[in-house]
DNA sequence: GTCTATAATTAGATAGAC
DNA sequence: GTCTATCTAATTATAGAC
């Protein structure tokens, strides 16, 4: 018997208690980088607590069950990107409209990739999980960004991409270096995340996206 | 106490045994659906066994572990992705090739969305895997891609995407609706696997990259 | 509201009969 | 090589002291 397991009778480890009045926000954080990392199933709470040098049964606590507080990580992470990507103006000018949505897309999958990995952790098969997070978050934004995009091709300024497809090209060629961030630190030389590649890629993505676009800065 | 539950004397339950000789590649099909759809951490050996109606131990007898499994599913799907993308023949015109590899890619990644799901599994976070999987399947392609485009950029024939970037624009743009094929399945009207769906995705990605092309069809 | 202890379930791996 | 039985470890959720 080692001298570790010799106290049974001994008093309890006299761990001090951590009380926080911001240990909600805490969680909640900690679990969109878990479940952006692993998904829901790979995700566990008791990583998700110690994370933030809390304790497991916290997180029944504060959220009651694990399905719940992904959905309240999903939610606020969602509240992130429309407080990101701003109001459209409708009456602003469409092309700059769409080229400052792409920007500020890819500045965001930039910042927070944990959103396009869940996403994609969730979307790969049918789920509770997926219908709603499509129903409430994904499907408004697809038609809007539908209808942005019918409108810049009728107007002779984007690439000839399918209108029902603009959603995952977009998304896809905008986020794929954050969604798969390790791999891009790997394979690129620069920093993914730093400014210069955000920059380019995002210039790189509105000229290719928007040929028949008269740039505002040249002209 | 239930019937089911008294007779632990009764000779054992007689399932009948089935020998396959193909039963490594049934398990290593089935692990690579479950690998896509739910990860590395969030797939079982019960589940991918049972999916094939083989048992839980089977695995372990075939492959030794779940990470051997898994390497052997990964290799397995990088196989076929080379054997799609066919060899690239260095006299013939670049442009050509490269929408061919476009081509050949969409419909690779609409028939076999689990590579792209099981890449993008991983490759949120540093792990084993990762370093695995970049160093012996992603970076070749990633530097091949990268020459092929800086070819076509100097000949006038590219849009303006950063070399350093096309492999995650291309690829991107190229697998999302297949990679979220269950959410896309929610948000499209036409079915995302079928031929139409494919084909004008292919057409408006080849016309979008490479707006200097001059369609072989039309000249 | 935080903490310890633990219940109930499920996971990957192994032993040994056949 | 397949199968049952089982080991050990890890999971989420709950009970109850403080």
């Amino acid at each position: 018997m080692t001298q570790a397991e010799v106290g049974s009778d001994r008093p309890a480890p006299p761990r001090t208690r951590r009380d926080r009045d911001n240990i909600r926000e805490l969680l909640l954080e900690s679990a969109i980088i878990e479940f952006g990392e692993k998904g829901f199933e790979g995700a566990s709470t008791r990583s998700i607590a110690e994370r933030v040098d809390a304790h497991q049964p916290q997180i029944n606590y504060h959220f009651a069950t694990k399905a719940e507080l992904w959905r309240a990580a999903v939610d606020h992470l969602f509240a992130q990107l429309s407080k990101a990507l701003g109001d459209l103006e409708p009456g602003a000018d469409v092309a700059e409209t769409f080229a400052n949505v792409v920007r500020r897309l890819v500045e965001f999958s930039a910042a927070r990739p944990q959103l396009h990995q869940i996403m994609t952790h969730e979307s790969g098969s049918p789920s509770e999980r997926l219908t709603w997070l499509t129903d409430t978050h994904v499907r408004p934004r697809y038609l809007e960004l539908r209808t942005i995009w019918t409108q810049l091709q009728d107007a002779g300024i984007a690439a000839p991409i399918d209108p029902s497809l603009i959603h995952y090209v977009l998304i896809g060629a905008a986020s794929l270096p954050y969604l798969n961030i390790a791999e891009a630190r790997l394979l690129l030389e620069a920093d993914p995340a730093s400014a210069a590649v955000i920059d380019r890629h995002v210039d790189g993505l509105i000229a290719t996206l928007l040929p028949g676009r008269t740039d505002p800065i040249r002209k």
